[in-house]
DNA sequence: TGATTGTTCAG
DNA sequence: TGAACAATC
């Protein structure tokens, strides 16, 4: 007799290597399920770019599993129950998923495990989120490597496991009417964004990038204005593409800039694994008194600051759902340092809007900048106007941005009079970059 | 994947 | 004078 079993697909939206669909497939008839979590549909994070971006990846998932014999099933409201109902429904006796890492995959993982066993149901856990799981490699002095370079090394010379090609041909299962009428109800909203949803289109721009892209990323990656990062993070977050191919194929390239930055994801999630509070609170508590002014906060959202650099970098993320790694750094920091602002607020403008809103990468890249993360330096600061300079040289990248800032020459653009402004019609800054650090340092220390 | 300041030293 | 570096915040 075969078995029957129910893969629970999660953030790994993918048929190539997918270990949880794989090892299910091996074993007898398989039930693909997505179940859209209403804790999660409903909380006011995930922002209408992200979610389009997941109905996108779940319509293409389901045409990559119709073209091997099979079809995605999908149910909306309280994760667990709806899994067990269609177990029940389906008559499986096993569960297989990816493990996932964040307080809340955790606690509904733990649940799910509770009601299955009550019922004679198995639930098997699967890798496929990370390209090293957490916990597979740590430090001998504790739970979590707090240092990136020492977690590297490791990772690197980690033993990978094998990538899965995708299961030849799954039994048929037609999707059900229900599963039909759950994905019409979320329509996804027209996207004019650069970046689709889904496995194929993931699989096309990670091979199109790499291929011409992937050589000039150490000297290309800080540019903001040549726009060559990989822009893969969306399809990561999603499992549209495997981190762990992602990884095994930029490994062996002569510079490891890129492959670093994948590290960096597991890095996070090692670390949030371990500690899952950290997506909402300090990961070394300090004292610090944050201010809150909720025009500066309006202003810094719809990118009217009066820095250009700043104003470029949110504009861009509203428009795109996506914002370069470097000004990342750049406006998280003006927030915290410079507005003396929580960063948790930060975090939380930044996954109603990003595409690819991770929590273990963003709230602690968030730390990161704050100075409450692992790597603690409540000294760093970013100069808005030295980093226009450095990575936007010709301020091609804030004219893309920002139109008001179009007509300037030169590099008047990085550092604006205040009747050039009001000519323009762009903002005087809402604070003063050296008065605001001169203020954050006292407080800090005292 | 910080910025600034001060020092040294080549030219 | 300015690059390179370390110390300091």
């Amino acid at each position: 007799m075969t078995e029957r079993s129910i893969v629970v697909f999660t953030r790994d939206l993918r048929v190539i290597d997918n270990p949880a669909l794989c090892l299910a497939a091996e074993q007898g008839e398989v039930f693909p399920l997505f179940v859209f979590d209403q804790k999660i549909v409903t909380a006011s994070d995930l922002g209408n770019k992200r979610l389009t971006f997941l109905l996108e990846s779940l319509e293409d998932l389901h045409s990559g599993l119709q073209k091997i014999g099979s079809s995605l099933f999908l149910r909306v409201g309280n994760w667990t129950e709806e899994i067990i109902n269609f177990c029940k429904e389906k008559e499986a006796q096993t569960i297989h998923l990816a493990i996932d890492h964040s307080n809340h995959s955790q606690k509904r993982l733990e649940d799910l495990r509770k009601k299955a066993q009550q019922i004679g149901i198995q639930v098997k856990g699967h890798q496929g989120i990370a390209v090293v799981e957490p916990g597979m490699i740590t430090p001998a002095s504790g739970e979590e490597y707090k240092m990136f370079s020492p977690y590297y090394q490791k990772w690197k010379e980690a033993t990978w496991r094998d990538l899965l090609p995708a299961p030849k041909n799954l039994s048929s299962s037609e999707r059900d009417q229900r599963s039909s009428e759950i994905f019409h109800n979320f329509r996804p909203e027209e996207n004019h964004i650069r970046m689709k949803g889904g496995e194929r289109t993931g699989r096309a721009n990670m091979k199109s990038w790499m291929g011409e892209d992937l050589k000039n990323y150490a000297f290309l990656r800080n540019d903001l204005a040549s726009d060559r990062t990989s822009r893969l993070s969306p399809y990561l977050h999603f499992g549209c593409l495997s981190p762990l191919e992602v990884a095994v194929l930029s490994r062996d390239h002569t510079d490891d800039s890129f492959v670093r930055q994948v590290c960096w994801r597991d890095f996070y999630l090692q670390v949030l694994s371990s500690h899952p509070e950290a997506s909402v609170a300090d990961y070394r508590t300090r004292d610090f008194k944050w201010r809150s002014d909720v025009n500066q906060y309006e202003a810094w959202k719809e990118g009217k600051t009066g820095y250009p650099i700043v104003d470029a970098a949110m504009r861009q993320l509203l428009h795109e759902g996506f914002m370069h790694n470097r000004t990342r750094m750049v406006v998280a920091s003006f927030l915290t340092k410079d507005l003396h602002m929580d960063w948790r607020l930060g975090a939380k403008h930044f996954m109603e809007h990003l595409l690819d809103g991770d929590v273990a990468s963003n709230q602690l890249n968030w730390q990161w900048v704050a100075g409450t993360g692992t790597d603690y330096n409540p000294h760093r600061v970013f100069n808005p106007t030295r980093q226009s300079e450095r990575f936007d040289k010709t301020g091609e990248y804030i004219k893309r941005w920002v139109p008001e800032l179009r007509q300037c020459f030169g590099k008047e653009i990085h550092d604006l009079g205040p009747l050039l402004r009001e000519e323009l019609g762009y903002p005087q800054p809402i604070v003063d970059h050296g008065e605001a650090i001169k203020k954050y340092k006292q407080d800090y220390a005292s």
